[in-house]
RNA sequence: GCAGGGGUGGGAGAGUGGUUAAUUCCAGCGGACUGUAAAUCCGCCGCCGCAAGGCUACGCAGGUUCGAAUCCUGCCCCCUGCACCA
């Protein structure tokens, strides 16, 4: 694990690429004592802690799992941090609403699929799982109040959402303050030399540099990465606002997801969720937009799926959706040709594979002249269908009708 | 416990007895244009039904009424303040 580390500055560059602290001084200061720390040529101790809440992550989760990423491969210590502890108490601070206590057993489903996902960024081998209801859960009511006591309200209102909810006297819970408290106490407790985060951390990772410095320890080193726009291009990514693009997709879906995105966004993404060099970066927006999308397209994918698997997204792509080209994998619904014609009918077939949510959508799709059969369009419901039909609905939903007993699978 | 506010379709949020399957916005879907970009335009957007039409729906259960998301009764849940909890 000692092998010779790479040249302070490279790393700091490799390291400090997409970060966004929240403020110039803030970056310096950052800047200067991670080099510092790189220049001690021993692994750091870096760690990014995760709230189990969502199941389902999104690329937008995957920016500082790569940062962490980075770190490993420059032979440091990486642990991925479950933050089972603080979910429990539910997480007020992001955005002005509170979220949801958990149960603990929701709370252990979602870790698992947190570190499956999460190892499709990290070295499983080189990461450290840990959760912090360990030490936090072990803390007695004195320790907390040690803790607090090396905070004054006055921190907390200058947070901006904060100061602003205390503006309008809407309520913030004493557990709000915890939190932050919390998430300090993981650092002094692992004694890091290193937090990574999204920047709405930021004020969460200082906490605990202020700990660590009261319980003797060298504050660590805050690294915070911006939030990822979502497909909008506007808000940030998130499920709830439907804009997301999740780790889980087929590469089909990745890749196109990723090529619906505005343009406006494309250097973020390709500095955040690549590893291409900048000047290759600065090359590829200097091109045709479309191009250098599709090279993000296929970056992203490859990095989750493999780069065979990516290629073959793009092949996919360009003849299905840009040559609007029939793909020659498409799910098959089984149908019965001797069956009375209206038991055949575009409608039935629609509904029940599922290409259609209800028969009203159906309906409604082939009113639309969003259906398609065997490349014509199709304007009557009721016309039967036969095995060897082909449908495709929208740009992107396909069906190939075969034979098959009865009412098809 | 007391007081006040609130529970409406994926989300936000109108609507306080009758053209309200329910204004509007966002999201979504489809079509046109295109580069699955942006911008723009048009249409759709509870379920069943080829259709006519039917069914279900505004926290839950009843009631008043020709007619209720809208009025009454009971219940459940959420939020806020106060009190209690010494």
């Amino acid at each position: 694990m000692s092998r010779g580390m790479a040249p302070v500055e490279d790393q700091l560059a490799a390291l400090l690429r997409g970060t966004e602290f929240g403020d110039e001084p803030t970056r310096r200061v950052m800047e200067a004592e991670l080099r510092e720390r790189l220049a001690e040529g021993r692994p750091l101790r870096v760690y990014c802690g995760y709230d189990p809440t969502a199941v389902d992550l999104h690329l937008g989760h995957t920016l500082t799992m790569r940062k962490l990423r980075t770190f490993q491969d420059l032979g440091h210590e990486v642990t991925f941090l479950i933050g089972n502890f603080t979910t429990l108490v539910g997480d007020p601070s992001d955005a002005d609403r509170t979220r949801p206590m958990l149960s603990p057993e929701e709370i252990e489903e979602n870790s698992r699929t947190y570190v499956d996902q999460a190892f499709r960024i990290l070295d499983r081998e080189r990461t450290i799982v840990r959760r912090n209801a360990d030490w936090l859960g072990a803390l007695s009511f004195g320790d907390v109040l040690r803790v607090a006591s090396h905070f004054t309200v006055a921190q907390f209102l200058e947070r901006d959402n904060l100061a602003r909810r205390f503006e309008r006297h809407d309520p913030i819970h004493i557990s709000e303050f915890l939190y932050a408290l919390m998430q300090a106490y993981d650092a002094v407790a692992m004694e890091t030399d290193v937090q990574v985060g999204g920047s709405d951390q930021l004020f969460n990772l200082m906490a605990g540099r202020v700990l660590q410095r009261e319980y003797g320890q060298r504050p660590q080193v805050a690294i915070t990465l911006p939030l990822l726009s979502g497909t909008d291009g506007n808000l940030k990514m998130s499920k709830s606002l439907g804009n997301h693009i999740g780790i889980d997709e087929p590469p089909n879906d990745l890749f196109g997801k990723v090529m619906s995105i505005p343009d406006s966004s494309l250097r973020s993404y390709f500095t955040l969720l690549t590893d291409l060099p900048d000047v290759e970066v600065e090359a590829l927006l200097a091109g045709a937009p479309m191009e250098a999308k599709k090279r993000l397209a296929l970056e992203i994918t490859a990095g989750l799926h493999g780069s065979s698997a990516a290629e073959a997204a793009r092949g996919y792509f360009e003849s299905t959706i840009q040559r609007r080209e029939t793909p020659s994998e498409m799910p098959e619904y089984a149908l019965d040709g001797e069956a009375p014609e209206g038991e055949r009918s575009l409608l039935r077939v629609l509904a029940a594979s599922g290409l259609a949510a209800s028969s009203a959508e159906a309906r409604r799709l082939v009113a639309q002249g969003a259906v398609r059969v065997n490349g014509e369009r199709a304007l009557e419901a009721a016309r039967p269908l036969s095995p060897g039909d082909e449908l495709r609905v929208g740009p992107r939903r396909f069906l190939r009708v075969v034979a098959g007993a009865g009412r098809g699978a």
